[in-house]
DNA sequence: CTGTTAGCGCATTCAG
DNA sequence: CTGAATGCGCTAACAG
């Protein structure tokens, strides 16, 4: 029988290093390295090589090349999110916009890889750890979550976008933060000084750093300043509007004379400022109020709304750099970051 | 020398199928067999290389298999939009839903891959045409662009989205298409339906096939219905608010006895709307508007706009499947499909 | 500077 | 049913 190509299309087949290498008259190894770089190949031979490689449309094959080598040359990008979130959610625009940058900028590629369901994930695992890919940025991913484990486990390089803490990064699981605690202070020491006496907030959940992490910064300056950080004046919930309505009612109702609320989340600060018109508050005048994370809809509302700010681009192109020196073998130390947050003065604080 | 191993990290090395394999107590290709379906393999030795595969970790080396076997496994969806667009329009969404879904059950990853630069393109042009790809889907590709040549010239399978020719397809371009003409007669024709006597049009760009089919699709039914498609009721521009503004403002001038405006786009009817809100014609009382694509605004303004809509989630899949034959030499005929569109009827019209 | 050699890890012949 | 042998296409080490 004749011989039976494997190949998908049944096209002519593709030209090899080798027959590169026959073309321009030369051995296959001195065609390689002409063809990378060039160093120890004379002007003559390279030329030819060049010319050869052009001639065939000559395509070197990644999988030969990444056997040998041990590398792909890629990185994914894992987004277990539905899709609906992900584009709709600036955050990961901007996060992939960083790592793309530098990405791009080294010539590597990004594989953006959506993994919703677990047997997609479970997918990708093999994928991952089947050495296409040199190495995995991490988002979103639930506390708790096998998969970072199994990757590292496969002997991947790791990064993840979140708190992590120095037990996790010297594990492995290298991660990349912003720097939530830093912005509440900031926030709030804004109220205080903008002459603010009654700083309440309406919090994130317990079960998210996030959350704990912002409202510790509260805690920070109210400590510092007053000395103490009662609980009457914090309110607990999601990051949702409905939150932020509730529990400013609870506040109102509470402490009566507060003057200024920090909220965990942008989306809480909108039910804040709602339960502060209804209650015939007005903003700033009679609250002030800060939110956090920088919605575009923060700039949109009546009055805009002061709010912290996160890095988040930064925090991609932070992932991406830690990932490309966890893959080169470089030392990092401290093997996290945590990122400066920035507060954007609008008119609601 | 010992040995230096190239391996990115220095970690210990990884197991192999032929590790595997001696700890089984069988040959490699009997481990191989056992892991790839099982076929000719005792039940015994098929335990066996399981459990030794399980104790070691055994993940299959994908750069070894893709070598082999010619083929990787994956498919990639090439974006080149800016990130912006790719995350705000709904469109990319859909479509990457429904291609995802067809990939995910079928085990293929999906390679999502931004290329907005030149230097980006041709670096995913070496990625995929290096093999790390089993074929292309393409989105949003400015006709006349090389890529899909340099694609196809390396022997990759590729699909696209939008509007190919008889010809492209032949010479491997396979696509799918909106029925973009229908679905304006669709249009037209409803308009016609409810009693409208004149109806003109605000198109799309010469430029584009999609603006070209939607005029055609006008064309038709007025040729069919009355004979005449007079150019007097046809105004021309880009895919923007604007053009349907300034449009409309002409159209009124020169006919000022319209009774309704097919909109290329929604967002030209968005301009269509506030020129004759401006020039004080109700909608749809005195004026009927259509619009085309289905954008979420469209249910949203007032009067919530009837519009056409694209079935984009269909194109996904169908891209998919395409491809997917594509892939494995199915042969597909024709290697094109246009997918229907559908009224959506609101109260513009 | 160059050709030769030796694998990278795997799936698949082909004998047994 | 199984083991041994072959080669996918490439890079790197080595000896010229």
């Amino acid at each position: 029988m004749g011989v039976v190509r494997r190949t998908a299309t049944p096209s002519i087949a593709r030209p090899t290093l080798e027959s590169v290498a026959a073309l321009a008259g030369v051995s296959r190894g001195t065609a390689s390295r002409a063809l990378n770089g060039g160093v120890n190949v004379s002007p003559r031979a390279l030329e030819a090589v060049q010319q050869a490689a052009e001639r065939l449309g000559y395509r070197p094959n990644l999988a030969a090349r990444s056997l040998v080598l041990g590398r792909s040359g890629s990185v994914g990008l894992m987004v277990s999110e539905s899709d609906d979130r992900l584009f709709n959610d600036p955050f990961f625009a901007a996060i992939i916009r960083g790592v793309h940058s530098v990405l791009a900028a080294q010539g590597v590629q990004l594989v953006l890889t959506l993994a919703q369901t677990s047997g997609e994930r479970t997918n990708m695992v093999r994928f991952a750890s089947g050495r296409h890919l040199d190495g995995i940025l991490l988002i979103s991913m639930p506390g708790g979550d096998p998969l970072p484990g199994s990757l590292l486990s496969a002997g991947l390089p790791v990064v993840l976008c979140g708190r992590g803490t120095r037990e996790s990064a010297a594990s492995g699981l290298w991660w990349v933060d912003a720097d939530n605690r830093g912005g509440a202070r900031l926030a709030v020491q804004h109220l205080l000084d903008s002459g603010r006496r009654k700083v309440a907030t309406v919090a994130g959940p317990r079960y998210l750093a996030v959350g704990r992490d912002r409202l510790a910064g509260w805690r920070d300056v109210l400590k510092a300043t007053t000395g103490d950080a009662p609980s009457e004046l914090v309110e607990r919930g999601d990051f949702l509007a409905e939150t932020g309505y509730e529990g400013t009612r609870r506040l109102l109702e509470r402490v009566p004379d507060v003057d200024a609320i920090f909220a965990g989340a942008d989306l809480i600060a909108l039910g804040v400022l709602q339960a502060l018109r209804e209650c015939g508050r007005r903003v700033p005048d009679d609250v002030a109020v800060i939110g956090f994370d920088d919605i575009p809809a923060a700039a949109r509302i009546d009055p805009p709304l002061t709010t912290v700010k996160q890095p988040i681009e930064a925090i991609g192109t932070r992932m991406a750099e830690m990932l490309m020196h966890r893959i080169a073998g470089d030392p990092v130390d401290p093997p996290w970051a945590i990122l400066p947050t920035e507060l954007v003065l609008r008119t609601s604080a």
